[in-house]
DNA sequence: GACGAAGAGACAGTCACTGACAATAGGTGT
DNA sequence: ACACCTATTGTCAGTGACTGTCTCTTCGTC
């Protein structure tokens, strides 16, 4: 019955999420979060490629608006400084989705097969913005440099945010990448203690 | 029969490169593997907790090369400096491991699977570094800020290393610490474009 | 009211991984 | 030489993630 399809995928994206929660992720089998959503097994695998994806949705749409965050970026701005804009256009959207995500981390950090997905993700999400970079003439081998420091700086802050709420986000992307560049400041010995034979 | 425990162990990585190699990572089995091996699957997964781990080894004394080379680093060193000390400590090391690297690497890169193995690894190394850093002082959340960063200059020069191999690792890492600092060091507007009611 | 496509169920099968128990080779002490 | 102990492996049975295939039902369309 082709009730509506996105109905079936939304109702097994919340039993799992509460099924995970009850018993934790390996406790709990793909055929019982069907059960619970009133689907068949081989259905949840129609919808999503495998067990952990349950918990990972609307990552298509977040990478979309980083990277479109990043095109919005001045004209003139440095790449580090397109990357914060990027980050700042997504601050709310986080903001927003705390009440979603928040239950979601419990989970995955509980996890180690949760956890290895979240890196695949962000390197996912790390790939886009180095394309968007890119596109604004960034050279593709320092592209892909900024966008993974600059993602390291979004997940300092994210994190920082999480336990700190107070502030805001915004207060914590600031903070976080003014850190960032007083760690690459200090001007040091760049040079190979050993000269090369 | 304990011929030696560790000669198993030995055949069965090159047992499995090879298959990876011949037929791709998905279209061999355990089975395969252990029996080229002249062993039984179960011996296999005796050896490795999963497929994936017998492309995988010797990460732990990397780990720990690279944790002594951030706690070896000179007094007054700065967190990157301490960190550009760790990397050059290895420089050697992963310059003669090529031959071994290599041909692991064209497998990992046509292998999703396997490619996200690698990003938990590169996980674990930050994780030691950023705890060494604690150690030497360092304020937790910066120590991991800038462990991911460091670690993400280290990948560039790899990356970077391995198509253009002629000038030596170690100038890819000064290289890339370089651009690193040039990224972070623009002056630019870090205060959020519109002030939080 | 026929019809085509999109979901969904039913069923069988492969493969990664695990627990439990038995068998054997190697070294050790006497 | 002999009994003994331990590490390592083989064997077997089982669970659960995932896939291919075929059929069936439902919904929108003509």
């Amino acid at each position: 019955m082709p009730r509506s399809g996105a109905d079936a995928r939304r109702r097994l994206q919340q039993a799992a999420l509460e099924l995970f929660r009850e018993r934790g992720y390996e406790a709990t089998t793909a055929a019982e979060i069907a059960a619970r959503a009133g689907v068949t097994e081989r259905t949840f695998f129609r919808h999503f490629p495998d067990k952990r994806e349950a918990l990972f949705d609307g990552e298509d749409a977040f990478r979309a608006a980083l990277a479109d965050g990043v095109l919005a970026a001045p004209e003139g701005a440095t790449p580090m400084e397109a990357l914060l804009s990027a980050f700042r256009s997504v601050e709310r959207t986080i903001e927003n989705n705390r009440p979603i995500t928040e239950p979601r981390q419990a989970v995955i950090a509980r996890t180690p097969a949760l956890r290895e997905r979240v890196l695949t993700k962000t390197a996912g999400l790390t790939d886009a913005l180095s394309r968007a970079l890119c596109r604004r003439g960034v050279e593709p081998g320092l592209a892909m440099l900024a966008a993974q420091v600059g993602m390291a700086a979004f997940a300092h802050a994210t994190r920082a945010w999480f336990y700190a709420p107070g502030p805001g986000l915004g207060a914590h992307l600031t903070r976080a990448f003014t850190e960032l560049r007083d760690l690459s400041s200090a001007r040091g010995d760049l040079e190979p203690r050993v000269p090369r034979g």
